[in-house]
DNA sequence: GCATTGAATGTAAACAGTTACATTTTGCGC
DNA sequence: GCGCAAAATGTAACTGTTTACATTCAATGC
């Protein structure tokens, strides 16, 4: 039905291997036999057949994104803007880009070899165990915004400890000293790098934090507002909050506006990713920015550099991060 | 270097076809034979490869999602939506699902037909002109969140018209009379729905629609706040807004609280898509729900049966909504 | 005019499966 | 033990490319 390249051959009066030359390799046939072809392959509307080519030069260009994540949206706007930069990479190595959730690709009856990837970027909270399972089928593995104790791989990963000292710097700055944290129950990589960040930030501002200023909430608006609530209400609060993502972070704002404190007056709060969210509070959020975009980009490179069998330069790549300061503190 | 079929057909002293069938035909080979062959593969760490199987199938099983938007984030919370319910469903049917925004679709240098999709789901402001190049090359689409007049195909969309309805009743329940509109500037076919929707909504209960309670904002914040700071500072300003979409309508919720008004008191305000952002602003943005996921399921369910050669039950589907009342209204 | 050489082109064997058709095996009734 | 039908298995052609190697062509120097 579709015409293929003995199609073309044969209308074009060359041999197959012309044809096929003619579309990979231009500069090794002559220009008239050139235009031969092309004519013919134009009239005939074909265009080579990627399964056939894939077949013949056993590689696919198939690269996968998989999401390590139980609980709440998959593509929630963290993982969209990863997601929309390795899909920009993906596009100009003309990659093919396939996506999906650690859950569903279990499920799926097909395994990553049937599926004939050659590279795979995982992101969130991936164990030891699927890393090794990929690689056991010399499929290269690139791993972003997470990390596993040791092992060596290539990792993309933003600044957490600079971002996180960022927020504290800037609050410090700002006059505060009673500084709570709510530290999150999301991600265990990210969660205790920015826990652990925010701890020695405030040592090396020689800053006490006391226990009943640290606090834990689940990564949902509601829970961060009762969280938030608690911490408020008691004697002596925080005069700021500083929370581990921006969820966490509107929830604290919300909490301050019901108890009717002023913000960020009588509470400063800062939150961390930079989202969408930050500008639909009233005050507006201040935040540490993340570069999701170019994280998903360098992943596609890297991943890229590895099929090409080349060295990796880094390793580890971490992106800087920036405080976007706004109404809230 | 990975093993064939025919490595398993050496060791397990069977033919090729036998080892076919036995990964895809069971009950055709006995059961003894089927052991021995599963046994072999599995010493063998032998799996079919897809590309050779989609080579002699002439099939792909691949499919693609195209989102056809300019402006602002392509996987906005919206699309991100609809994007993991076609994810799931691609899953379950075990297709291969390529993403992309129609922007990179176009500068990737392999055409579609190189990249052997066999159906295509087109979401956003695509036109007429982009489905028939995919329908010349015997790719099967299905459109998502948009219509072309006068083109018959699948559709997947949700009920803008009822939705929109909804919101104007419950406003009118709440005794609102003087209600502004706050229409937007993204999807045309979306928001001529929702405007003339708003339009014949007012009509139904008798209710005037002054000219100057008519507004167009950008889809983001900072227009619409604008916007309805202008529209609210008016004297005889409207009592309520109705926004084409959630971004708008908290754009019109901080206009509200920077002038000083009490919400719903002195406005309420109604939002469109039920996003996340809904819950972040202090009162809460009553909205319009839509079921993303399952207009993206049902996009995939409808593209099956298009591959399979079978009539569509319905070309269009149209998804209920409902309102989702909080403290905005 | 004839080697020589490099460029252009052709031939045919992979690549890893599927499947129509041919052949063998099996089970069963007599 | 034989005939027969059905079940199981095997043979080999086919899917549409790429590419190593072989061949032909064209240009150059003598």
């Amino acid at each position: 039905m579709n015409p293929t390249i003995r199609d073309v051959s044969k209308l074009s009066g060359v041999s197959t291997a012309t044809v096929s030359r003619t579309f990979f390799y231009p500069e090794r046939v002559k220009k008239a036999t050139r235009e031969k072809v092309l004519e013919a392959a134009r009239v005939l509307n074909y265009s080579p057949n990627a399964i056939a080519r894939a077949m013949a030069l056993q590689r696919t260009d198939k690269i996968a994104f998989l999401i390590c994540k139980a609980h709440s949206s998959i593509l929630d706007e963290f993982y969209a803007g990863i997601c929309e930069g390795i899909m920009k990479e993906s596009n100009a190595y003309d990659y093919q880009l396939l996506i999906s959730t650690e859950e569903d690709w279990i499920a799926a009856t097909n395994s990553a070899k049937r599926k004939q990837i050659e590279g795979v970027i995982l992101g969130g909270n991936a164990k030891a165990e699927r890393v090794l399972e990929f690689q056991n089928q010399n499929i290269h593995v690139v791993m972003v915004n997470n990390r596993i104790a040791g092992m060596n791989l290539p990792y993309v990963l933003s600044d957490e400890r600079d971002g996180t000292r960022q927020a504290v710097q800037h609050l410090v700055e700002r006059g505060h000293q009673k500084i709570a944290m709510i530290a999150g129950r999301f991600s265990p990589y990210i969660c205790s790098e920015r826990y652990n960040a925010f701890l020695d930030a405030m040592n090396e501002h020689g800053l006490k934090v006391e226990s009943r200023y640290i606090r834990m909430s689940d990564p949902n608006i509601e829970s961060a507002v009762e969280v938030a609530t608690a911490l408020l209400r008691q004697k002596d609060p925080p005069t700021a909050i500083f929370g581990a993502n921006d969820v966490i972070a509107v929830g604290a704002i919300k909490a301050a506006l019901r108890l009717g404190l002023r913000i960020p007056r009588d509470v400063a709060i800062v939150g961390y990713d930079d989202s969408s969210i930050c500008c639909t509070t009233e005050p507006e959020l201040t935040s540490v920015h993340i570069d999701r975009m170019r994280m998903g980009q360098i992943c596609v490179q890297k991943l890229q550099a590895l099929m090409r069998g080349e060295e990796i330069p880094e390793q580890v790549t971490v992106l800087p991060t920036w405080l976007n300061v706004r109404g809230s503190s």
